[in-house]
DNA sequence: GTCTATAAGGAGATAGAC
DNA sequence: GTCTATCTCCTTATAGAC
């Protein structure tokens, strides 16, 4: 086999390693100090990487939106009738979050403290209107218990999915393709017996 | 009507000022400054009426975790089915989260950061527990779908549950009840039409 | 591509006057 | 109970050597 090789790092390399320390601590919560800890360099080496701070949450935040939006480009998401699509989206959503989790994780919880953040947070509500189409549709078509409220039952539905984030761990308790499904079967058909 | 006389702070009122600043910046995001600016006094004010910025944070805290321990002493949290009693737990748990919404706010985005925060973390876990308990009783009895992971279907209940802090406003859209009641039945019965 | 040294400013907290 | 002034430390970021 092959030496490691790898010493040094490209601007993705050094990305992966500032989102781990990111969402332990909180972006907030981290200095460039801790960064050049975890990446074994010194602060002013981050800097011939990146240009700041802020750079690393940019990348971090466009790679998670980018899985997000490319979701609603999959034909599953496109055609068909509107609950399959709603439930399609919901399976994949939760998949892209597992595969991309510290970076979907990060995206989460920004707070719109800087103009970086403030973005985020409105592709955020565009993706969120999206699905609630998806939602409407599928009422219309009869397809949803007649006494759900869109716009709430559409945040439910988020709050669900995304706290994933909050506590999946990869190889621990439930895998990635168990954790989609009960997602989904959870939103849809509830909890109990019927 | 009395005049309005509050010109000066408690602990308490001086709290829910400082409660409201880290739910908007985040509690790393926040300086004493952005607080004194926000309270209307100096920041070495601040200081005469707590001893610290994290003695804020472990007051709010105790505030959210004695609200939501408090449901689980109720008589509908002790006594009868196991379904009803954990139906009954979700509800006045998403009721108490929107009646202490900043404080609980808070506590769920604690990060373990501190010592204040590890604790708090640390409670929450134990409260997840007890739930989890119920979930596994009502299995126990049949009244949860047979497919169900009670560890993961926990995880995805409390996921909803606690999402309501990062989109409810009062005033705007559903209500604290129109909440409460929407999480029970989508949780339990499902978005789709059985 | 990495380092040491340091600039410039903001952080949490305290002293002591009024 | 509030203020101004200040301490000390830590923050992001840059300069310039190797």
């Amino acid at each position: 086999m092959t030496m490691a090789k790898r010493d040094t790092y490209t601007p993705d390399s050094l990305l992966a390693v500032a989102v781990e320390v990111f969402n332990e601590r909180g972006y907030d919560g981290t200095s460039m100090e801790h960064l050049s800890r975890a990446a074994g360099i010194s602060k002013s080496s981050i800097y011939h990487h990146v240009r700041s701070k802020e750079e690393l949450l940019r990348r971090a935040i466009n790679r998670a939106l980018d899985g997000l939006f490319g979701v609603l480009e999959e034909p599953g998401a496109t055609g068909g009738r509107a609950i399959e699509r709603l439930e399609y989206v919901t399976r994949r959503v939760a998949e892209v979050l597992l595969d991309e989790l510290p970076y979907v994780t990060l995206l989460l919880r920004v707070r719109g403290n800087t103009d970086t953040e403030r973005w985020a947070m409105e592709r955020r509500r565009e993706f969120d209107h999206r699905v609630a189409a998806l939602l409407k549709e599928a009422a219309a078509d009869g397809d949803l218990r007649p006494d759900v409220d869109i716009p709430l039952a559409t945040r439910l539905l988020f709050g669900m999915i995304n706290s994933i984030v909050e506590w999946y761990r990869p190889g621990r308790g439930a895998g990635r393709d168990e954790v989609a499904e009960a997602v989904v079967r959870t939103a849809f058909a509830g909890l109990r017996t019927s």
